[in-house]
DNA sequence: ACCTTGACGGTTC
DNA sequence: GGAACCGCCAAGG
């Protein structure tokens, strides 16, 4: 019996994890948010690199039947956090540009494109 | 239980 | 701009 227990275990989903990929969910598309703001509308004050271990964990499906647009998250300087020309980097920047995004080498303006939500949009999607 | 790693952030120079 | 430095703290070894 204690075998059951130890297995189960593993396979819980994370939830701060679940709790930052639904925030991100709510990135509007056409927007982008920063790592540490992504953390404090989650009510995880200061912890912008936990962001970045959670986006990195998306599941393959997305989050309760929807996608997590991971790459709408940049960081406080406005630039994409990918080593330039790397995979990740190139395929940030090119959903970021589908997006009407303008992308300049890694950088975003954030004064034009950074999401800056009201608190009725938030009181009507959190759910915590 | 201890140590290192990070898709980060802010401060400073 | 950008580089160095330090604070942060969960995750994984």
């Amino acid at each position: 019996m204690s075998k059951i227990a130890k297995h189960s275990t593993k396979h819980l989903i994370n939830p701060y994890h679940a709790q930052i990929w639904q925030t991100v969910q709510l990135i509007p598309q056409g927007k982008v948010a920063c790592y540490g703001q992504i953390a404090d509308l989650a009510g995880l004050p200061g912890r912008a690199r936990l962001v970045g271990k959670a986006l990195s964990k998306i599941p393959e499906c997305g989050w309760q039947g929807k996608p997590v647009p991971w790459y709408r998250v940049i960081n406080s300087q406005g630039k994409i956090s990918f080593p330039s020309g790397s995979d990740y980097f190139e395929k940030q920047k090119c959903l970021l540009q589908d997006e009407q995004i303008v992308v300049i080498g890694s950088r975003v303006k954030l004064s034009n494109f950074q999401w800056k939500p009201d608190l009725a949009e938030l009181l009507l999607s959190l759910e915590f």
